[in-house]
DNA sequence: CCTTATAGATTACATCTGTAATACATTTAA
DNA sequence: TTAAATGTATTACAGATGTAATCTATAAGG
């Protein structure tokens, strides 16, 4: 499993919205959030090749970065483990963390109530 | 905020289920999941003492530790940033990834049931 | 053509983490 | 009463991470 540090994260979803990009529209991207140095997102995205999770084509002398790995696969691998590790892998007390400190909005309750639906539904129609 | 490494929150889950315990009941409680050798999991103690995650009662020449910081503290503290850092803040796709790989069951869907009723009431009730 | 700016590659360096080993103090067994 | 065992404290050391600076090659401007 490639594992993708909090800096390098934020390379990433760069990439996950916009690809392919330079690594100078990497920088911009990022210019606004974080405060980092332009060589140190270069350091990102070179660790980042090296890991396998970002691949580039030459265009010509810059390079064009773009992910190898999906963002839903990142996403639900470290929910996953994420949930494990600090649940013991049982996800409703994590939305009941959320829930008790006000942190659930209508929108949020809206798409649950529908995963519940859409999981019912597959329950008893197999 | 205390940050608690990987290696270091398995050692403080050992003492948010029994407290206050000696350094040996701690290595004792680890022995099965981890194989950890006991120098391994007294550095670890001190670790978090020194961040201030755990303190100790003396009994005798040995030490007695127990937590300073909440389990729940810690659960929410870290779903938060969990959340925010992957998923913008929004638990609600984190729920939908668990569904989407049949990671549900029929407790986590009661228990979000239940949540939601709570979440219906307290909204219409104030 | 030659100089300069610029892209990526390499190197740097402190801190954190995993994983112990060693040192030191003290209790206890012989 | 002295040696061994045992508890904590200190030290070790490699790899990951945050955060760059320097090196090297080449493209572009004068």
């Amino acid at each position: 499993m490639i594992e993708i540090s909090n800096a390098e994260l934020s390379v990433m979803q760069v990439l996950w919205q916009r690809q392919p990009l330079s690594a100078n529209d990497v920088v911009a991207a990022l210019g606004n959030d974080k405060d980092w140095h332009e060589k140190t997102v270069k350091t990102l995205l070179n660790r980042l090749v090296s890991k396998g999770a970002l691949g580039f084509d030459k265009d010509g002398r810059a390079y064009l970065y773009y992910p190898l790995i999906a963002e839903q696969d990142y996403q639900q691998q470290q929910s996953r483990s994420f949930v494990e590790r600090i649940f013991a892998g049982r996800v409703a007390p994590l939305v009941a963390g959320f829930a008790s400190q006000n942190k659930l909005n209508a929108d949020d309750v809206q798409q649950l109530k529908q995963l519940i639906a859409d999981w019912e539904q597959e329950q008893h129609h197999d």
